[in-house]
DNA sequence: GCGTTATCGAACGCCGTGTTGATTATTTTG
DNA sequence: CAAAATAATCAACACGGCGTTCGATAACGC
């Protein structure tokens, strides 16, 4: 990691992020201006193109800090000795632990009008940490689910995800996680190991 | 129905729609400007403040004629007397052949960085038409689903959708449906009758 | 054909953008 | 603590798209 920026630059940034965070639980994002944004900051406009292109360019810095942090917190199930069910059920709560804690940017990136870029970049992480996962283990002996059934998994997982942030987390993270847990095993089974009657279910 | 609006005002829209989605394939919404869609179409610019307030008001009018257009293709089902697992088979069959039908703007819209407003509609719009009848199928003597099976079964669907449409359609819209069906019925069957071990999956 | 109406072309003020240079304030370093 | 480094400020600038206006022209519906 490169030196921590001056103070005043932390500062700054951080300003500016919790500003943007504000004005998108009010309004769209094109309809936010870099004027008003420095305003409600009480920054000067100079000071933000100092350190952004756009408010787009903001927006990305704020979603890739946020991907490298969810990705940091997922990254202890990534190494070798880490497999199976009961690992994966730790994963599940990791996910959704991490959602909770970082709600406010969360649900106005996942719900509503929130960005699709991120959503993709989420389920990426979720089929590669999940499912490629469950693939293997799942590999040997029984037949393997197609790209479609992948995308059916993982998309069903995001829109729990999306379900439980628009509605203001009703439930504990850890509850949610063991839900859908038994959501995929059920799935798992019925997918896997079952006989579908259609020969289409083949890889893409 | 209102009275067909002036052949001039048709073909003005159809060329603002037109203009629109191909520059929508090209760059992003918030980089299209009024004065290059007007350049492009080859109209003036105070043209296009006769039909639209900005690009997104346009934008808005094209979903929601697709939206319409889609509820209409399906509406057939709506009736009484439709129901049960062969009609739900030719509702989904008429979903994705719609979607193929207006694979270009759909897949702008449902896929990459598309409108995460216009996902949610059609998402709305499969649980009413497709879940929302599956669950009184289902309802008596056996137990109810959450709030979140429901959005995971839902959400899965849209993604097994994005990911045919990303991937230009490989196989056709009956196939595809066909392929979604088997997916569901073998999931309704795991959720609905099995006995899940945890107590959680209860409504929100 | 006649009355209606949409499109055009040009022009207008408005406002946000992105950048500049000089000045002040804050932080880091030795 | 002092000095060097760097960030934030302020005012000003040209630029360009926005949204609207007008009269003139062309296309439309009946």
């Amino acid at each position: 990691m490169v030196g921590k920026p001056d103070r005043r630059v932390r500062k700054t940034r951080a300003i500016l992020r919790a500003g943007l965070e504000q004005l998108m639980r009010e309004k769209s994002l094109q309809d936010i201006t870099v004027k008003e944004l420095c305003t409600l900051c009480d920054l000067n406009r100079g000071t933000f193109y100092a350190h952004y292109r756009d408010v787009y360019d903001l927006l990305t810095a704020i979603e890739e800090e946020l991907q490298a942090e969810f990705e940091a917190v997922l990254e202890p199930l990534a190494v070798a000795e880490s497999f199976g069910e009961a690992r994966q059920s730790t994963a599940m709560a990791k996910l959704f632990r991490f959602m909770d804690e970082n709600a406010g940017m969360c649900r106005i990136l996942l719900c509503d009008n929130g960005d699709m870029a991120f959503v993709q970049r989420i389920k990426d992480i979720v089929r590669v940490r999940f499912f490629d996962t469950w693939r293997e283990l799942f590999s040997d002996g029984m037949r393997a689910a197609s790209e479609y059934t992948y995308a059916f998994m993982v998309s069903g997982c995001i829109g729990i995800l999306q379900q439980w942030l628009e509605h203001d987390r009703p439930i504990s993270p850890e509850q949610i996680a063991l839900l859908v847990e038994n959501l995929l095993t059920k799935g798992m089974e019925a997918f896997f190991c079952g006989n579908l009657k259609s020969g289409l279910d083949q890889g893409t």
